[in-house]
RNA sequence: GCGCCUGUAGCUCAGUUGGAUAGAGCAUCGGCCUUCUAAGCCGGCGGUCGCAGGUUCGACUCCUGCCAGGCGCGCCA
């Protein structure tokens, strides 16, 4: 369940499970902007004066170019209609309106009728001591203003390894969660364990099996059950933990079970599937017979194997640097007697009904194209049914807005989940879902139950968790991705975290080589000597630095960690262009020295600054 | 069939929510290391933004239709 499954290509979008994004006005905008922002208004007032025409809303936009100057602003283009002049009269009337500024070195008007405004490099210097002051919380909002999220994630079955495509899913939800909670949120980050259900039984069957097996009985896995490795690894701790206590013979294990059939090699689809549905019955009564033989046993093997299983995925998770702060059990929920709780609230409102013996919810009545079974004929309570308790249980525990991190092909159960959450709550807008596109490998198909798939574990291993994050986290999470193992594995220089990375490094060396030569820096004199940054390189990275800000904040707005790739990747190419141009140490001129070194100490920051939003490392040597 | 999504350079992908001449990495071609790490820098080549209409000052972006591909449509999880 929720797994981000790695089958073949696919890219829907989230559609309904979007919501709208968190606004952006009670943030601090870059500061200059307002600035602008304000002369702009003045003139405008002047401008509509005696009109009917009403104040637009004014859109200030960092330039694409930096011929276009520091900032644009289209607002003659949106005038020319109500005003009924050509847009460039506007352009020209609105800059003579304009009150003078000492930030502003020129204004000009452009193409159709754009308004370029040409700052003071002073305007940007600023910037640097504002980094330098505000250290690892520079562009960090961590107020909490804009309320509490919860962030599910992962939520792999304990059923197996975490693969690839959960990778993607951890990588994702983790640098999300630490996106919003630099932009102001409450975070809280949580790991649904489902360990309740029939996936469980086949879990614990699989291992029993394997257990056998190894005790010496000669008999065969279970087509549909799990065959991959890692299940003798599990049942080699269940022996060793139980030694040989659930030791049966072959032969009283198999006695009286339906075949488990196999379909022929040129067999047709419904052969196929008459198969499967064989294979299925055979495992149902597989989970029978080993209840039955087992009686405690059973319960035994099962607890074993799930900590077992978890465990490898904590220790993955661990080795991926991604963290919870709550590891909620599917079982212990229904234990606990609160899906009971939560089937009654649905009742009493009316929004269950039985039919055809099992107990169904009016979800179609909220939106799903139809209602969906609660408590099955046998009177199992489906996945849904459980899921709705825990949602309602997090809004319960006080988080107003979940978000929920789920592979794309849980697109279809969006609604349900929306809809018993919209009865509960009478809240539309309360579940927040992020679909994450499939990652299909450069090679070979994957899936927990052919046995045979690359695991997450193994990528960190031989890539690195730097390298495995930013690979994942460089396509937009709605996008699918085309993970390039080999790329991945070869710890090649074309890996483009270490662009990134070797910025930091290269400006980390800086400095040694600074104390090496016994030269000094300090923040106090390097902020008095900004006056000294006029080149075009460092005019880039002072315009870059400022924009971090608003560019974690359109990330975060926009649930899009990748906006932070790409904004690292360019901050990164400003130093290195930077740095093959000019010399940072210069010993004859310690002013302009004094200066350089504050503006590369301030880059530095803002990459660790990022970095740190991803999860990945910045070394300071490479 | 119905619903949702995707289509941008040879490959992998961005594209600031409708802005100016559509960008980056890889690949390829050519330059740059006696100087803070060449895991780098500078330049060349490379495009009918799937196709056709529409909306307007302006469209990769919004609307409609079509083509191609994917996912969902369980008393599975």
């Amino acid at each position: 369940m929720r797994a981000i499954l790695a089958h073949g290509p696919y890219n829907p979008r989230p559609g309904a499970g979007f919501i709208a994004p968190p606004s952006l006005d009670r943030h601090r905008r870059f500061a200059m902007k307002t600035h602008l922002q304000d002369l702009l208004t003045a003139a405008l007032d002047q401008l509509l004066a005696g009109t009917e025409v009403t104040r637009p809303a004014i859109g200030i936009d960092a330039t694409k170019d930096a011929k276009f100057g520091d900032f644009q602003t289209n607002l003659a283009l949106q005038l020319a209609k109500p005003l009924g002049k050509p847009p460039r009269a506007v352009a020209e009337a609105l800059v003579k309106a304009l009150p003078a500024s000492s930030h502003v070195a020129k204004v000009e008007i452009a193409g159709p009728g754009f308004i370029n405004f040409f700052l003071q490099q002073a305007a940007f210097q600023t910037i640097v001591a504002d980094v330098l002051a505000q250290g690892d919380r520079y562009g960090r909002d961590d107020s909490g203003t804009q309320g509490r999220i919860m962030v599910e994630f992962v939520s792999a079955n304990p059923t197996g390894p975490m693969h690839v495509g959960h990778g993607r899913g951890a990588a994702y939800g983790d640098s999300i969660a630490k996106l919003l909670a630099a932009t102001g949120w409450t975070v809280w980050r949580e790991y649904y364990i489902n360990d309740a259900g029939r996936q469980v039984d086949v879990l614990a069957v699989s291992v029993w099996l394997r257990y056998l097996q190894a005790c010496g009985e000669t008999l065969d896995v279970p087509r549909r059950g799990y065959p991959g490795e890692y299940i003798k690894k599990t049942a080699a701790a269940v022996r060793e933990a139980h030694g040989d206590a659930f030791l049966r013979p072959a032969a009283e294990v198999l006695a009286g079970l339906p075949p488990d059939a196999v379909a022929a090699d040129g067999a047709s689809d419904a052969e196929k599937d008459a198969a499967k549905i064989q294979q299925e019955r055979y495992l149902d009564a597989l989970i029978e017979r080993a209840k039955s033989l087992l009686g405690d046993g059973y319960a035994a093997i099962q607890h074993t194997a799930l900590n077992d299983q978890l465990g490898v995925i904590k220790k993955t998770l661990a080795d991926f640097n991604v963290g919870f702060d709550q590891w909620s059990s599917e079982k212990a929920l229904v234990d606990s007697g609160f899906v009971q709780k939560a089937l009654k609230r649905l009742a009493d409102k009316g929004l269950t009904y039985e039919q055809d013996g099992a107990l169904w919810m009016r979800t179609e009545a909220f939106g799903d194209e139809k209602d969906r079974v609660l408590v099955k004929a046998d009177g199992a309570a489906t996945y849904f049914c459980n899921d709705l308790a825990y949602h309602v249980d997090k809004l319960d525990r006080n988080w107003p807005v979940l978000m929920d991190v789920w592979g794309a092909d849980h697109h279809g159960y969006i609604a349900r989940v929306r809809a018993a959450i919209e009865a509960l709550t009478e809240r539309k807008d309360a579940l927040n879902v992020q679909l994450i596109q499939f990652v299909t490998l450069s090679s070979g198909r994957m899936g927990k139950r052919s046995g045979n798939f690359v695991t997450l574990q193994d990528l960190i291993d031989e890539a690195g968790t730097d390298a495995t994050r930013f690979f994942y986290l460089t396509r937009s999470h709605d996008q699918h991705l085309e993970f390039d193992i080999d790329l991945a594995r070869s710890q090649s220089n074309d890996n483009p975290v270490y662009y990134v990375q070797y910025a930091h490094a290269r400006i980390c060396r800086v400095f040694e080589q600074l104390a090496e030569k016994g030269g000094r820096w300090n923040t106090a004199d390097a902020t008095a000597a900004l006056h000294r940054l006029d080149t075009e390189h460092e005019k880039a990275l002072l315009t870059l630095m400022g924009r971090y800000p608003e560019m974690l904040r359109k990330a975060a707005g926009a649930y899009t960690p990748h906006t932070v790739v790409f904004y690292l990747k360019d901050l990164a190419e400003a130093l290195h262009s930077y740095y093959n141009v000019h010399r940072f140490l210069v010993d004859d001129d310690v002013e302009l020295q004094n200066a350089r070194l504050a503006l590369v100490a301030a880059t530095g920051q803002v990459l660790r600054n990022g970095l740190a939003i991803l999860g990945v490392s910045a070394p300071e040597k490479m």
